[in-house]
DNA sequence: GGGACTATATATAAGAA
DNA sequence: TTTCTTATATATAGTCC
């Protein structure tokens, strides 16, 4: 989608892989919102730079769709993985609350 | 990006909702998969389909990706995010713990 | 870190199977 | 609901500010 064709593949030099994140990352949360909106969907994306930055869109708020994914990995009833997800449900909620 | 130009709000038909969701879903999971990879960023995104169905992609794994997510939030220090984050992570922990 | 500017690569709307 | 096809709308790679 652009001048040249590219493999995906990590970007070696900083610079560029700083420039495509911008452009890339705004196309995905443009995309994303798109989805919701056109297709009713509840949407929840987080995004981390590779410098640490966090980006995120949510057609309702993280909140909500944290709480659904959670719910929802635990109703497959596996007992495996229901509890796994409390064990690490559990480790944020133990988590130093020092403000 | 196709036949005819549409404009950006919800799919009234059913039938061409579903369809448009099905192609823009795996879109948009290949580009959060193609941005994690090309910029080496740590990416996660939930989409629940108004049927409730859920698809999902994490670069790592969610729960990581959620677990960074949740400091992150936390960090800003602003006292009342903070606190806001830490309710209803709390509140999570509370529900029901029936297998 | 964003804009702006093309030329191109891609995604995808429509339609049908 | 996924798959295929084709015409078009968009996203974006490369480059300069």
């Amino acid at each position: 989608m652009g001048r040249g064709k590219i493999v995906i593949r990590r970007i070696d030099n900083s610079t560029s892989r700083q420039v495509t994140f911008s452009k890339r990352r705004n196309g995905l949360l443009k995309k994303a919102k798109e989805l919701s909106i056109l297709c009713d969907a509840e949407v929840g994306l987080v995004v981390f730079s590779s410098t640490g930055r966090l980006y995120e869109f949510s057609s309702t708020n993280m909140k909500a769709v944290i709480d659904r994914y959670t719910n929802a990995k635990e109703e497959p009833g596996a007992a495996n993985s229901t509890s796994e997800i409390k064990v690490w449900q559990r480790k944020i909620y133990l988590l130093p609350m020092t403000p």
